[in-house]
DNA sequence: CTGTTAGCGCATTCAC
DNA sequence: GTGAATGCGCTAACAG
């Protein structure tokens, strides 16, 4: 069940030699004689020596290990950004511990702290669709705890973000469908409390005033990034009088339709 | 930058009392004295003094983190599972080390390394579909180390397993196909090397058998888990001379086609 | 009720 | 070249 019994200290005493010698030795430090090397070197590969990596966290005061926190992991964009983050992490040596708030603040607040209790030594994280108020991240961006966030963000959080230009991006989209020759473009929105809606939302009220095309409140629904409720919402827009000619998304945050083919 | 610089040692010095003292008042033990007890919890809540838990893993040996490996989440199945085992994990105080074999049996091997290193009490694993020898899981159970396999698995190793039954399931859904009036049913396995593979091929054969029904080889494709080569292997199966009037997925294991809806 | 000591496994001075 | 001693932060005997 232990998993190294074989300590330093364990070779030392069987060669005869100080722990501190089989340690500099094992790190390929120069100052030690050629055969002691080897002697600890050889007698480590038989024994499948094991540095204790938990003694070192506590010496080094390190964990090589990032916290993520993602809303949800069943949207497929975010596990795709699970993937690269990942691949980043490995070829830096580091560890992931991932959480998924579920869009739920509470849990949001329960994970960050247990990722802190699991010592990491930095987070990523993107905010849940249900968190309102957000001193939990405050409380970390007070300590200057190493924080980025990626995809949604808050005004309020003075931290490192990785994002789009969301009310860019779909004001581009809206300017597309309307040199496509559509008039009537509905909006589906994500949760109203998540910036990035409002942010895409602001630049798809632009693209229509721009192109002086009327603004239909009809026409933007908010939907909470269930399937079930992507599929009501936009049942609605359909079951309008004068149903949208072309709808935009927010596709990032919509989970995965199932798939019936 | 540093995480804690408040330690059980310095809330000591600044209240006069011992080390132990204030890490039995911290702890609630009994036998301290109501005043001290406040006094130092007072302290500590101002300072807002968070145990440092590199110094109890170490103490302990424990870190109360399990590492999962999972082939791909950028399958459905493996998301949903990861999100109950997080949940699990939660509740009984664990957290997760997470990492993707991207179907890699070297990808597989370096990460139980990492997560071997960053000190994981467990694992849960699936293996890769391009891993066909499992020494690098054996030196796992040789040592004893807590091991779960879930979903794919192999009889070389030796561990606890989280399956269903895959022949009886393959078995069952053909008949269920057979009883509907099908009498040519294409069967998309998984990879050759994936004895979940093999064992819902035995269940599909078996049936077929069962029912009188002709053994067609050209109704028993291998996918090797890309969208691509699903795309692939059912254009095959469509394509043959006489289609398959129905066609049995390993589902579990493709990746989420994409929707075009 | 409280303080002193020892030790988890390792790296790192400082001596010799 | 090598060894003895110190400390990372904390808990657990063992005294008082």
């Amino acid at each position: 069940m232990k998993n190294t019994p074989v300590t330093i200290k364990a070779i030392a005493a069987t060669l005869n030699v100080s722990i501190s010698t089989v340690s500099r030795a094992l790190r390929d430090m120069p100052e030690v004689r050629a055969e002691t090397r080897a002697a600890v070197q050889r007698l480590a590969a038989e024994l499948d020596y094991q540095p204790n990596q938990l003694a070192k966290n506590l010496l080094y005061s390190r964990t090589r290990t990032i916290g993520v926190l993602m809303p949800n992991l069943s949207y497929h964009f975010y596990t795709a950004m699970l993937a690269s983050i990942e691949e980043a992490a490995l070829a830096a040596g580091y560890s992931l511990l991932v959480c998924q708030s579920n869009e739920s603040h509470e849990r949001e607040i329960i994970n960050i702290q247990n990722l802190l209790r699991g010592q990491v030594e930095g987070f990523l994280l993107s905010v849940a669709r249900d968190s309102t108020d957000y001193e939990h991240i405050a409380r970390l961006t007070r300590r200057n705890f190493p924080l980025v966030l990626f995809d949604r963000y808050a005004d309020e959080i003075n931290a490192s973000k990785v994002i789009i230009d969301d009310k860019g991006a779909a004001y581009r989209a809206t300017e597309h469908l309307i040199e496509q020759g559509c008039r009537r473009i509905g909006f589906l929105a994500g949760p109203p409390n998540l910036l990035i809606s409002n942010q895409r939302l602001l630049g798809y009220r632009a693209a229509l005033v721009q192109y002086g095309l009327p603004l239909n409140d009809a026409y933007m629904l908010h939907c909470d990034l269930t399937p079930e409720d992507a599929r009501t919402q936009t049942n609605r827009l359909m079951n309008l009088p004068a149903p949208p000619m072309a709808c935009l998304w927010l596709a990032t945050a919509l989970p995965t339709p199932p798939c019936s083919r």
